[in-house]
DNA sequence: GTCGAATTGTTCGAGCTCGAACTATATGGC
DNA sequence: GCCATATAGTTCGAGCTCGAACAATTCGAC
């Protein structure tokens, strides 16, 4: 196979847009993940959700998806799965008999432990090639961007 | 309503990881554009993709697919939805008679032409709560994770 | 207290991407 | 030249998210 590098073509005008480097960084490093685990189920490609509903137990489905930006039906799927697959459990609420509190069942936590530490390889491989203070300052231009977002569409 | 942000949620031990807040940047972003943007039909949605074939007229799709990370197969769709709508074309290669060149029409010209606009206040938004030099380091380090993720996905 | 409005989780259909096929064409070893 | 192999575009089914419905429940103005 040729060298892949010499058939990639450049964005044009869009090559300097944050928005568009932005979903093509995503789209890769969230492949890259999915092809680096297997064995794990749906559980790689919702790590991020296991891991807010393991910080925050109890929680209604509702906050967690507008945690994650997803809408609320599509948590359900996601939760069906996860549910379905011994990792998480639904316990209906008592305060609130529409409501139902999700958590992270024993199983559920193993592995939520062991995917963490292939998130960490992960993490490093993405940052191979940062210089020192680069990832702090990404993560810091992250959080502005989300911060942004978060506060136009409360508009 | 109440304040959002009293809602939401952190992420544990995924809130110092950048491939989750890469993933929830991207979401919202990509979510936020296609909110601001209508009448359109789908070249919002593809905008970045019609750069690249406007930055690169009369290439073939499987470029395409490989500039913007998505497989073949999916392309196949996006450009059947742009040819329908008039905004891209496909030309029989004549020195390879399986392969299509790609390129804008007009009507995909000014429809791009007007979208850029559009970004443009979009990246703005995105960046709005940034310090000096910050929206070039950020693009900085989105190019460093795509090298890393194009070099790894040759190995 | 009562009844309309809001909220919670869910279901369903449309539209999208992926991966594995497939057809047609090009390439290279012999 | 000939035939195995590789490549270009496409098709198809599985699995995903969204947005608009919906029933059950809670909230709030009166």
């Amino acid at each position: 196979m040729e060298d892949q590098d010499s058939r990639l073509l450049t964005a044009g005008s869009q090559e300097r847009s944050i928005a568009y480097k932005l979903r093509l960084a995503q789209i890769m490093a969230y492949q890259a993940f999915e092809e680096r685990v297997t064995g794990f189920g749906a559980a790689p490609r919702y790590l991020g959700l296991l891991c807010v509903i393991r910080a925050n137990p109890g929680q209604h489905q509702t906050r967690l998806a507008e945690t994650i930006a997803v809408q609320r039906s599509s948590l359900v799927t996601m939760l069906d799965r996860l549910e379905g697959e011994g990792l998480v459990e639904r316990i209906n609420c008592e305060a609130d008999r529409r409501a139902k509190l999700v958590n992270l069942t024993a199983k559920g936590e193993d592995v939520v432990s062991r995917l963490l530490e292939e998130a960490e390889r992960h993490e490093e491989m993405l940052c191979a090639n940062m210089i020192e203070g680069e990832r702090q300052s990404i993560l810091d231009g992250l959080d502005r961007i989300i911060a942004s977002l978060r506060g136009n569409l409360k508009a």
